[in-house]
DNA sequence: TGACAATGACTGACTAGTCAGTCATTAATG
DNA sequence: CATTAATGACTGACTAGTCAGTCATTGTCA
């Protein structure tokens, strides 16, 4: 296979910038202004952090362009400015770094899902607001990268595929039946079978996740537009926004 | 340790040594006396089929199940019967391989799509004919994983994103297009904009490949009875034929 | 406060494999 | 027997994971 090709901004060979005296008034406690010249004040712990921090974002990148097998943990500790074995200070091995950086970056999924969904008016408001908020949030961004991550993955992650089915799909899944049927008791939704299908609801949400990661470039798609037809099916017709 | 970071259990390595000549002699193990004592007819032309097909076969089996990177290629040979050597007589390298591969089993999907769409009828029972060809024939057969291995490869292989979107997105989308306009020329559909946004009629068919793959051992999903009510939302409910 | 010691985060060369692709040798065919 | 097909041992490039050593930071003491 082909060696990396793009690798934008090469990080500088990490933190030896020693000898950089920095004018700083030092602090009582803190004598320690010498490298933290960029940032204001890092002790130890801040700076592991960082570090952790900039390797997940280094990983989820690789991870999501080549995805695990083709993925080099060398081009992750560089891209994160670290050494490789660095990488073993925060992780045990490939295969959990991967698990981690999945679980990590499904939580804002849960917390943004696990939100109540606010019925204050129409269902189909709340539906509304609700797919707003997953295309901007998730189809327009890198999470849905990680969407796609985990189908293309997921097969071969089981613990993965069931993580997220436990946290996400079937959470989502029970959330949207509670809806549909409120919907339906309201009369806002007329085919009760829906509420067995609750796939239905997110289905073209998925579908723009994917097409945006393969297609994009062939016929741009607007999601948004996309999903206010399928409401339009789901609720009937409406004008007024 | 090094790269052996794979799940499946590594496969013992056999007999080995020596070159058995007298086990080729009598039993049909060896893939070669195998085939010749099957075939006692074949000519070399056939033979060369028989294998190429076999290598076609192994090597979608294996694609599938551990994607392009992690796949070894003496995997392949070795669920093809056949000697790694053999692999190259048929293909250039393993990503010519792979993009050959997709090609081959992507033509089904073109051939079952070309069909005259037959509307002899309403438009809704095109609709759910295609629907249960598609569902009956891919979302619940190995051509589903093909799908889902376009998903999770496209990115890192744009020839075949751009040929799967030349000979089946866009093609597909197209005909459905011209289903919709039929169907609302004919009254049969009442929400005009659905021209624009084919995709809403195929996203739950996407899905439920999908669903198939990852999920289908937590929660098994009807795809067929899931498609039903989905064309109940479109073409308005009606009661079954 | 300044000097020295202890700590442990970080490094990157190195080990122990792995695997795509090659090619000399052997078998089959016409 | 002359070709062509097939084989599988071999090579070399590549990479996950390790670990002995470095040095910035923190703690201690006068």
């Amino acid at each position: 296979m082909a060696k990396r090709t793009d690798m934008p901004t090469r990080t500088p060979p990490a933190g030896r910038r020693t000898t950089i005296r920095a004018a700083a008034a030092k602090t009582p406690k803190a004598a320690s202004a010498k490298l933290a010249a960029e940032r204001p004040a890092a002790n130890r712990a801040e700076k592991s952090a960082e570090r952790r921090a900039a390797i997940v974002a280094a990983a989820m990148d690789e991870f999501i362009a080549r995805g695990f097998a083709a993925t080099r943990l060398d081009d992750v500790a560089k891209r994160a400015g670290v050494a490789k074995g660095t990488l073993y200070l925060h992780f045990k091995d490939k295969e959990s770094m991967f698990e981690e950086l999945i679980r990590t970056a499904v939580v804002p999924l849960i917390d943004r899902m696990a939100a109540p969904p606010q019925i204050t008016g129409p269902v189909r408001d709340a539906v509304e607001r609700f797919a707003e908020t997953f295309i901007h949030e998730i189809a327009e961004t890198r999470r849905g990268d990680i969407i796609r991550l985990i189908v293309a993955e997921g097969p071969r992650f089981p613990a993965i595929a069931d993580f997220y089915f436990r946290e996400v799909v079937s959470r989502g899944m029970a959330a949207m039946r509670a809806l549909i049927q409120l919907a339906i008791t309201r009369g806002e939704i007329r085919q009760r079978e829906l509420a067995q299908f609750p796939q239905l609801i997110v289905a073209p949400a998925i579908v723009a996740v994917i097409w945006q990661s393969l297609f994009a470039r062939h016929a741009p798609l607007d999601a948004l537009a996309m999903f206010r037809v399928h409401l339009d099916l789901i609720f009937g017709e409406r004008r007024t926004a």
